[in-house]
DNA sequence: TCTGACCTGCGA
DNA sequence: TCGCAGGTCAGA
């Protein structure tokens, strides 16, 4: 689910209303989430810490809860929601913190996909690529992480070791934007194309942020609303319907096992 | 490079 | 009832 622009969106919005907030309480539920730490001991170490930073690198989210980092991974269903105070205690709610101040943030989970840790610094990210966020993403840099493997582009650019961030929703959007076939083997991407799919990936992921995501199914803000991005997908999930260039039904195929959305007019 | 596993819910 | 869904991982 939580692409990059998504968790990008829950961590601004977590940011907003809660740094600096300390923790009263805190519930984990026994779920297979937790990576390093069992759930009680993960509620135990965090109750009464105080949240001082709230990170996003790729698809994944930090905070820094005293000296404590907690690390989340939403998986294909995870969100964040603010508890109104009437409210129904929503379902599939894995764990809940609750701050002084008598606000509350609950983590929900409909798939348990998602994966929760709990570490003494800050995490590193070895296993990552690079964040397309950040400056280090220069054009130069994306030119040479082409040439690192012998796969399709869509592949590629959704290898999280490569680039982190980039999900099935945003490889598809990306590459019509580009005008690129998300067959093509990334290695024979030339310098033009790379500069269009260079530019192409900051684009998609800006206007995707600033229309708070996607949803397609389950996404919501913290606050519980929608995105508002899927009104403005061009090919994900529009198998059929005329390409909003030249007419051409967009077409769906399956690559690595995961659908792909493209116009095979506009994107050679 | 592909398949299945991990989970639950939705829509055809 | 079946296929599919924004992700990742292990194993063949």
């Amino acid at each position: 689910m939580p692409e990059l622009p998504e968790v990008e969106v829950i961590a601004r919005q977590i940011r907003e209303a809660y740094l600096g907030k300390c923790l009263r309480r805190v519930i984990a539920r026994p779920v297979r989430m937790y990576q390093n730490i069992a759930p009680e001991e993960f509620a135990r170490q965090l109750s009464h810490g105080c949240l001082k930073q709230v990170e996003r690198y790729g698809k994944w989210m930090y905070w820094q809860v005293d000296a404590l980092y907690p690390v989340f991974h939403l998986g294909m269903s995870g969100i964040f929601l603010k508890r109104k105070e009437d409210s129904r205690h929503p379902e599939h709610i894995h764990l809940e913190f609750y701050f002084d101040d008598g606000s509350q943030l609950f983590f929900q989970d409909t798939r348990k996909f998602g994966k929760i840790y709990l570490y003494r610094q800050p995490p590193q990210w070895h296993q990552l690529g690079v964040d397309p966020t950040k400056e280090n993403f220069t054009l130069n840099k994306f030119k040479e992480l082409l040439h690192l493997k012998g796969v399709r582009i869509k592949s590629l650019l959704m290898d999280q070791q490569v680039i982190a961030g980039i999900g099935n929703i945003y490889a598809s959007e990306i590459l019509f934007r580009a005008g690129i076939s998300p067959f093509r083997s990334a290695k024979k991407i030339d310098d033009r194309e790379a500069e269009r799919l260079y530019h192409a990936i900051h684009t998609v992921l800006r206007e995707a942020i600033e229309r708070f995501g996607t949803t397609y199914r389950a996404y919501r803000t913290v606050d519980g609303t929608t995105g508002s991005n899927q009104q403005f997908l061009k090919v994900y999930h529009r198998e059929g319907e005329p390409c909003p260039v030249c007419g051409t039904p967009i077409r769906k195929a399956m690559i690595d096992n995961r659908s792909t959305f493209y116009c095979e007019r506009c994107q050679r």
